[in-house]
DNA sequence: ATAAACCTTGGAGCATGCTCCAAAGTCAAG
DNA sequence: CTTGACTTTGGAGCATGCTCCAAGGTTTAT
């Protein structure tokens, strides 16, 4: 009694959303996921909705999101109010974040493609003018707030 | 015979470029900076650049960079022919995950719109639709080259 | 009924990137 | 010339997110 199309043991499981099966025992032990149910034997079995939870996970950490801040979002995927607590101001800071990376990463792709231009000949590497003065206000990060000079 | 205004000292570095002494001090010990100086006694003294410098790397740490690669890429801040092997490649490779980065972030910040416009009613956010299905193959990492499903 | 392929738990180990500390020396202001 | 703020080195410690392993049980194909 055991892998059936709706029931996925852990390693169909590891093959079809592109993590590990010891990453996904190691998601289970934070929490971030759980088998719907065992073999008699004690084998972990999965509904296959487990295999878009793990490319969203997956997702969310190539972009950089914790893998607690990933269980914030979880939180309304499992309709548990209870970890959506302040969920508002959670999403509300993350959007924010977000469109600031996007800016900086355009900016960023500008200087790769800058750079991408003057390759393969090193000289020209070395004259591209931003690495040369490395500043440009309009894409490094700012001080901000909260810096005091002597 | 210490710091003046081109001639800076760790605290004053680190105020200005808002990392930590300690995380100067690492990254000199892995080699990203270097004082430009020491003082008789030996306090580590930099140029103003260094700020810039700084400023550069944390910059490049906030977007996801690694430590490695921002070294690479300082090696063609810092002339230096030999760290720029394979640069040209590297580059190449790397504006192009920073683009995917960029079209998986404007993804992402529209689900994050649609919470946000969703919030504060818990019920209104379980209804998010993506939420909901977990399921969005524009947005979502998918499987690519290499998965063998059984 | 046996072998190959899979799974289990528990715990150790590791890479990255900091972060903190102690004991001691340096510097600038009054 | 003292005091308090600052700095030094070296090393330990820590948070995150995996990754690997051993010893053993389960499944399934033959």
């Amino acid at each position: 009694m055991n892998e059936t199309p709706d029931r996925l043991t852990i390693g169909a499981l590891a093959a079809q959303s592109r993590l590990s099966r010891e990453t996904i025992r190691y998601y289970e032990r934070v929490g971030l996921i759980r088998p719907s149910a065992r073999s008699e034997g004690g084998y972990r079995l999965y509904a296959p909705g487990a295999v878009d939870r793990l490319r969203f996970i997956r997702t969310l950490r190539e972009l950089g999101f914790t893998l607690n801040e990933i269980d914030r979002l979880l939180g309304i995927v499992d309709r548990d109010a209870g970890r959506c607590a302040d969920i508002g101001d959670f999403i509300r800071d993350k959007r924010a974040a977000v469109e600031r990376q996007i800016e900086r990463l355009t900016r960023l792709k500008e200087l790769l493609l800058d750079l991408e231009a003057r390759c393969p000949h090193v000289e020209a590497l070395f004259a591209c003018p931003i690495i040369d003065r490395l500043a440009d206000e309009r894409w490094m990060a700012d001080a901000e707030e909260g810096e005091r000079r002597d």
